[in-house]
DNA sequence: TTGTTATTTCGCAAAAATGCGAAATAGTCA
DNA sequence: TGACTATTTCGCATTTTTGCGAAATAACAA
């Protein structure tokens, strides 16, 4: 196992990690519609500004968000376009409950 | 926003937050190349029997994986294939530091 | 039954993540 | 410049995760 492996492995895990939470998850899902500015994402979150905030950056440190400053306000938008992939074959497992789950018609 | 959506976001960021640790995810590489035993696990690994075990339970739990006994062990397969198409995924944005990643040849 | 091996569960302390309000920053407009 | 808006950073309390060793289980062998 090569330090240059383990620092990959490092690197994706923090990937699954940043988008382990719904809040994230669901701002991931909203930027697949194409960027968005933090105001129209915190009204779709339940969580107050700070909050949001705080999400964006974790997914923005992670490299799977970008953002840009446009006037006063930032824009988010997705960099990691497998992640919408990834979600849709997550999608088409179905609704089974945690602990149950089994691929079925996932076409990855 | 309806109570299934939230209820399946969160079991995709379970599935996730599985995911977003460095040694569960160095077990789902290793099965990636087919059913392993516990024992074979611990090996790969930088843990001890409990903590491994723990991390399998995770997994489990999440859906990833699928445990059968036979005999006196414990094998365990990965039950998520698109899993590991979205690693491949990951892996194909080369060694870019945490911060700084930008989809390259991607392929998804 | 007793012993042995493979694995999981338990209890606990340390480390990390979460959410929140207040304060700090940065860009715009009058 | 000063006021105003959008967003981030800070400090803190609460909750969750992590790793570890000891104890509990399970399957098999003698």
């Amino acid at each position: 196992m090569t330090k240059a492996n383990v620092s990959q492995r490092k690197h994706r895990a923090a990937v699954f990690k940043a988008l382990g939470h719904p809040a994230r998850l669901q701002m991931v899902e909203a930027l697949r519609g194409g960027e968005r500015c933090v105001c129209e994402l915190v009204e779709g979150s339940e969580g107050g500004w700070s909050t949001v905030s705080r999400h964006l950056s974790v997914l923005k440190a992670a490299g799977i968000l970008e953002d840009e400053k446009r006037g006063l306000q930032v824009y988010y938008k997705l960099a990691l376009p497998c992640v919408g992939t990834f979600l849709d074959c997550l999608a088409g497992e179905g609704e089974v409950s945690v602990g149950k789950a089994k691929s079925k018609n996932c076409g990855c």
